[in-house]
DNA sequence: CTGAAAGCGCTTACAG
DNA sequence: CTGAAAGCGCTTACAG
């Protein structure tokens, strides 16, 4: 279906503050200290100049601005996968500390892709955006180093390494695993399974390893095994389900690294009669909007997603405003555990 | 937890194309062109200038080609609610067609409050973007006017009232609640409940309406009811589901129009023993991620957002190279429908 | 094919 | 408190 229209003719232009300034009599000058200085301007000329701008529907050119004044106002934001929630959360923490603070803030996605995570880190230098907020891959942080060099601020978010030369804001993942381990242990549970995920991320084996601190410090008789997996996806916890169903021999806890890996495991054991949480208890790890929605409700590990944008916006602009006093610094915030009926019945 | 270290105290600066041209002994206006015009320089002065950008880590002053050029290279895309994954499909759609065209696109998520979409509306108006994708709330569409009063093209996607003085790519909502209530008639459903929605939505108006022409068309002897509900969350699914039992008048058929609000009916009929779908068959609407991992995979109307961004961006792109013949055009795409186990079981 | 120069729309010392 | 003017880093006719 298609209804046509000519466009109109008059590829209308924004007017200048050149125009403002000369509809409401002043200079050029004195309309920018309206915009940027209205403190040391006359409440008469204010006046003026605002009657102005509306009747003109002026909107200043930041291009122009960023030029003259050598800074932006914008912040960009790389966020690996807006298909997350976690990174939605983060988004949207990071949002609303930037209009607080009067900065705008410029999303993009880099959609698991490393190619596309330096391509928007150079969009976002050539815009000389005032600083970066950069959610990056574990692949590498190469781009971080480019674009610090040119001066541009940034900090990393989710995900670190073990760069302390810029600032952060991360999460503790072995907690995490620590976290969801002692829950199981709690509800007594002596045989688990750290079920999924590919070796090579690092909150994974943090995940991983928190869990194996939790049993060794805990656990008398609780074992903990574990079976990697190729993604985080649900059809990787379907397969692990079905191995475990060949073998026989089923664990009474098991700790998902992802919710998705977490649903997977969860269904494929259903549908083969295996009680969850009677014989098996399963916990994830995101808190993703469907772990709250599925049938069994999901009993997870929730990253403060909002609090990790708001922080590293808060870092950002305290790079961005006190250049000279600024400490580099890492911030580690605590997830938490969120039980529901897939370890614990009501 | 915090580890401090000491910001560098040399504030490293991006190298100017001046400098380019000075270290390729060439001329300012001679490196701009092997960057925009590179067909009409000598291979050996590129091979000069590639070097001296090279060596230099020289990264192009957007703002400043922005300035001088009149018009820039970014398209910014104004996303409704990047937490449904519709969207998230649409900016996927989006970012293709635009790096493929070799434009940056950039996000904003107005996270369905109108004051945000307007506020993003000037921020990329002000960034003099060479055009908008806007997924407009109901709310309103005045923004619009404004930003088009300046020359700024754009383009509307999934939503557009009635306007036919810019593109839009829509999804024929109608035809979506149409194929629910059809799919539900051919599996034998008689009694079928639209159930929940507010019904200022034009969305859920239309999906609406949809199912009745359906029912109208071919069902003899069978009744469509309708339950509106205050938001298409899950929790007005399980209140719409509680009612139903209260009045122990159950339908054989629910038409949902969103998932949230289906997977709510769902667990609490089934909670309630009722079973989804040999009483009861539930469709929803969105096909969110959550659709297929939960328990009882849920039957949806699938929307084509990857199609929607990828068609939206194609005609902005039009719009911004073809200023004279451009025809504004409406594109209206075909929804579909998921079969899963929440309607047929296996 | 290359260079010199005007100009994009602002900001910001500097005078007054 | 206000104005005149230089300059931000590019692009783009225009000469040569």
């Amino acid at each position: 279906m298609t209804a046509a229209q000519p466009a109109s003719d008059d590829p209308a232009v924004a007017p200048s503050m050149n125009d403002v300034a000369r509809r409401a009599g002043v200079s050029l000058g004195t309309v920018s200290h309206v915009l940027n200085k209205p403190e040391i301007v006359s409440a008469k000329t204010i006046a003026r100049v605002a009657a102005a701008i509306d009747e003109l529907g002026f909107v200043r050119n930041d291009a122009a601005r960023s030029l003259a004044a050598g800074r932006s106002n914008t912040v960009g934001l790389i966020l690996t996968d807006v298909g997350n929630s976690l990174f939605v959360d983060i988004a949207r923490g990071a949002e609303g500390a930037a209009s607080t603070a009067g900065r705008s803030l410029l999303l993009a996605n880099s959609d698991v892709t490393f190619q596309k995570q330096e391509s928007y880190l150079d969009i976002f230098d050539e815009a000389r955006v005032a600083g970066i907020i950069l959610a990056p891959l574990d692949a590498g942080l190469d781009g971080v180093d480019r674009v610090r060099r040119h001066g541009r601020n940034i900090v990393l978010v989710n995900y670190a390494g073990d760069r302390t030369d810029c600032c952060s804001v991360v999460v503790d993942e072995e907690h995490g695993g620590y976290l969801a381990a002692t829950h199981l242990m709690d509800i007594g549970r002596t045989r688990l399974l750290f079920a999924g995920g590919p070796e090579d991320l690092h909150a994974v084996n943090a995940r991983r390893e928190g869990a194996r601190r939790a049993v060794r410090e805990r656990g008398n008789g609780v074992s903990l095994d574990v079976i990697p997996s190729r993604n985080l996806k649900s059809a990787s916890g379907r397969s692990i389900a079905r191995q475990l169903l060949d073998d026989g021999t089923l664990p009474d806890g098991i700790l998902a690294p992802a919710d998705q890996l977490a649903a997977g495991l969860i269904h494929e054991l259903t549908d083969a009669g295996v009680s969850v949480p009677g014989d098996v208890a399963v916990i994830g790890y995101d808190n993703n909007q469907f772990a709250s929605e599925a049938a069994i409700p999901m009993s997870t590990v929730s990253q403060p997603g909002h609090e990790m944008g708001e922080e590293a916006l808060r870092l950002l602009l305290d790079e961005i405003d006190n250049p000279r006093n600024h400490q580099h610094r890492r911030i580690t915030l605590d997830p938490s555990l969120i039980v529901r009926r897939s370890t614990v019945s009501r």
